[in-house]
DNA sequence: CTTATACCCTATATAATTTATAGGTTTTAT
DNA sequence: ATAAAACCTATAAATTATATAGGGTATAAG
């Protein structure tokens, strides 16, 4: 399950893609939106612009915005950043791979060979459903 | 990304499936097998015989057999067992259903509708492979 | 050029969850 | 009887997720 954040950032992101309009985004506008700790979102926030996804103005008339088109935000970007692999075991992810602690042998491991195929069904569809499909909904 | 205790419990698995010529199989032939704490074990073991995948014997010459043929055992019951929801999202949760807490419009989430998606992706996997699957390649 | 505003950054505290341990109970073969 | 092995429930320890705190820095406006 995706935890608070990633949910949280995709909250933002979606603020963020209804008000493109709009020069500048206040965080407290966002934090009130969805009801989320100010602080804690700014967290967030600042991840997504360390990741070039968002920009931000600093100073009074600032806040932040979209920097990117939503349909080149594919989803799949967004859960690696704040919430690490997507993949259901460690060995089979491509982002973020390590051995698994008990494996004795991967390349003979028969949860390794499903894993890869269930991975790879996931991002079948989180590559490219981009912030723009979520948006359309709304 | 699965926790120990689900990982721990296809372990044991794929051991009880490998040893279906023995009666039963200690705990402690499967913990020292893997390095995993006996106690720890014993809890996962006994939630997969409440399950009806394992059954049981007490006493001298006692332990754990695979009580059901690894063919029908789809990797998404042991997850859904030991794990909880399979789903990325509680409000696309097909066994552990729950709205999200901040959604104020389930109907119109984008969101969800993709979280539908993955979750019926995973599922496709998941369903159709059983323990039997794991135990070939080993 | 001062002030208020709003993001920037890092550290720490709190809460929740996961992992592991502990210890006695019951059943069964010998 | 005795020893073996699962049964069961409670608690402790470790880890991770969530939230808070507080000063730093840039900027617009007057």
């Amino acid at each position: 399950m995706l935890s608070k954040k990633t949910k949280y950032a995709f909250h933002a992101l979606t603020y963020l893609g209804k008000h493109m309009d709009q020069k500048t985004v206040l965080i407290q506008d966002i934090s009130e939106e969805y009801g989320i700790s100010h602080k804690f979102l700014e967290n967030i926030l600042l991840e997504l612009r360390k990741a070039g996804i968002l920009g931000s103005k600093k100073g009074k008339g600032g806040g932040y915005y979209l920097i990117k088109d939503p349909k080149d935000v594919p989803l799949s970007k967004v859960i690696r950043l704040l919430e690490g692999p997507i993949a259901l075991l460690p060995c089979v992810s491509l982002n973020y791979y390590e051995p698994c602690a008990e494996c004795k042998n991967e390349a003979k491991c028969g949860l390794n060979k499903v894993m890869i195929q269930v991975r790879d069904e996931m991002l079948k569809v989180l590559e490219n459903k981009t912030l723009a499909d979520i948006l359309d909904k709304e």
